[in-house]
DNA sequence: CTGAAAGCGCTTACAG
DNA sequence: CTGAAAGCGCTTACAG
């Protein structure tokens, strides 16, 4: 069942050539012909190879997808729209996880000088502005999706202004001490959340309050992780006087936070990000992502790149939402500063 | 940036094979030669080209993954274990999206036809016999998870039996009305789930009662969402008498299930089925799955299979475990059969 | 240790 | 409408 086209075009009585316009739908070909070589193809479970076809096309129909973390609600949130948008478009996804373990520039790179894909799609994904240089070197269709640089394509969102509006929230309900259980501090969107947060309180004349701020020790997937936001309230909860309120970076920390929350006995409001499907499950108030959308645009702005490459960059940034529920009620016990 | 075998031969005044020969890090190579070519290809940006590669080589050092449920958890955790197993083996991975719109023996054979990869993952793939027949004869490595099949290697746990012992549990402390929150009812998973259940009720002498089985109207993805938890939940809470106990088919149908509990104000204990991560953090009782092993498991003896095509098919079936937490407490007042 | 040459399985002008 | 032939960018015996 390991057939050529050399196979085909004998048993079929044909040249080469001829099994090839059958199979591409271009160049005229009889019909006898074409009925000829495809019953013979699919007596013999013939396809064209997509590697040989690649190399004589110079084009593989493929792209590939970096990811520095597998295994994120995000990222499957993600993959979910991006793999919804391919599927139509005939092209192949392959996904490459990127670690922190090694130089994450070089594994790109590396990646691009093999030239697997005709385009590639970076998620969450950070370089210099010289390393950003490099990649465009290679002259090859790239689409960044969760962060930005003016040479290439991208669609972001702004993590800024979702913190602040999150905690501008919480300082409107009256709220004056407000905790962040923040992520990993190398990470660029957890670095805006926290940006977002302090600004808010910059212009609601609330002094920043380092000891405010907590993270868990659990560092994996850069603390976006239910663990990490368990570690991190607890820290929360230990502080006297308890806080008022909490912006979290994150709605998959928010579930462990809410889990240190139950057993501790505390509890205080909580605003997270994202809007993961299951925040609405939860009853998580969150800042609203357009995950969908942002992996489908990235995906066609991508496939528009490959099919005109002349095209000039463009940036899209989505306007985050605020989404309340129930985890950010306020709970009057804890608001001092307006009992005052 | 595009450069050739050739232009990197040129450059270091050597032949193409030696080139390869460097690249390849196989066959004798003067150190001198050597450092000459690493240097002039380092300059150059240059690397081997995957696809050319692979047609000279007859090896593509990638596998694909047929899957037919994009963003959902069991998958993405299956996702992150078989990455992990893959970056060391410095295999390329392509995601295809199997859909249910169209035929899925079609979808697969294609892919198959087009020898894009050295070997084949088949996700919760179901086929008859002489389906899977066909792919035998393609004569190419394929391992399944969470399906099985005496022609290629399986990994899969007893579904069957994890839902009798999530059932079980609940008859030995006392239930005799429970309820069972199923999924679509093509799905192999969702049907071995029943049959446990029925099994359960059979052997402690409880009637099976249809009308204590519910699912949710939304079957999108199997059925296995939020949203199909929390609607088929609504129907269990209009029973009356209200169930003493419910069985579940996933976590995440549990998570949309306890929201239709909070919201409707009465709540009868539930174990439910997959055991994710967050399933601590909500505090689900369920039948744990140990999914990250699975796709460790299928992903080894996939590439054992393609170092070894002549291996024989391996079997492995994992036993669920039931895990404990507090969704399976049981509230007194609903049992009435005790009381009595 | 190194090179010339055939071959991997296709596509695609170019002729006819 | 169809075929002969070159070419895609590599690897790999085979000689030397």
């Amino acid at each position: 069942m390991a057939n050529t086209i050399y196979d085909i075009a004998n048993a079929a009585g044909v040249s080469i050539a001829t099994v090839s316009r059958v199979f591409n739908k271009k160049g005229r070909v009889k019909n006898e012909t074409r009925r000829k070589v495809l019953a013979v193809a699919d007596e013999l479970g013939y396809h064209p190879q997509a590697f040989a076809q690649g190399l004589a096309r110079k084009k593989k129909n493929s792209i590939m997808m970096f990811v520095p973390i597998m295994s994120n609600h995000f990222f499957m949130e993600v993959l979910g729209s991006i793999q919804d948008k391919l599927t139509d478009q005939n092209f192949e996804l392959s996904i490459v996880h990127i670690t922190p373990d090694e130089d994450v520039f070089t594994q790109v790179e590396y990646q691009l000088k093999r030239q697997w894909a005709d385009g590639y799609l970076f998620v969450s994904l950070h370089f210099s502005p010289s390393q950003w240089e490099v990649f465009k070197k290679f002259d090859v269709p790239i689409s960044v999706i969760d962060d930005y640089n003016h040479l290439f394509d991208s669609v972001s969102v702004d993590n800024e202004k979702g913190s602040f509006m999150a905690t501008e929230y919480f300082i409107k309900n009256g709220c004056r001490r407000i905790a962040h259980l923040s992520a990993h501090p190398d990470s660029i969107p957890v670095q805006e959340r926290l940006k977002g947060y302090k600004r808010a309180l910059l212009e609601y004349n609330i002094g920043f309050d380092t000891s405010l701020v907590k993270r868990g020790d659990n560092m994996s997937r850069d603390g976006f992780t239910e663990s990490s936001g368990y570690q991190g309230m607890k820290k929360i909860l230990e502080l006297d006087p308890l806080p008022e309120a909490c912006v979290c970076s994150s709605d998959i920390k928010a579930i462990g936070a809410m889990k240190a929350m139950r057993e501790s006995g505390r509890h205080i409001p909580m605003i997270s990000y994202d809007n993961l499907t299951i925040a609405e499950y939860v009853g998580l108030s969150t800042v609203h992502q357009p995950i969908y959308k942002m992996g489908v645009k990235a995906t066609e702005s991508l496939i528009h790149k490959i099919e005109n490459p002349s095209s000039k960059p463009k940036k899209t940034v989505y306007q985050p939402k605020l989404v309340i529920r129930d985890s950010s009620e306020i709970n009057e016990i804890n608001l001092d500063s307006k009992i005052v």
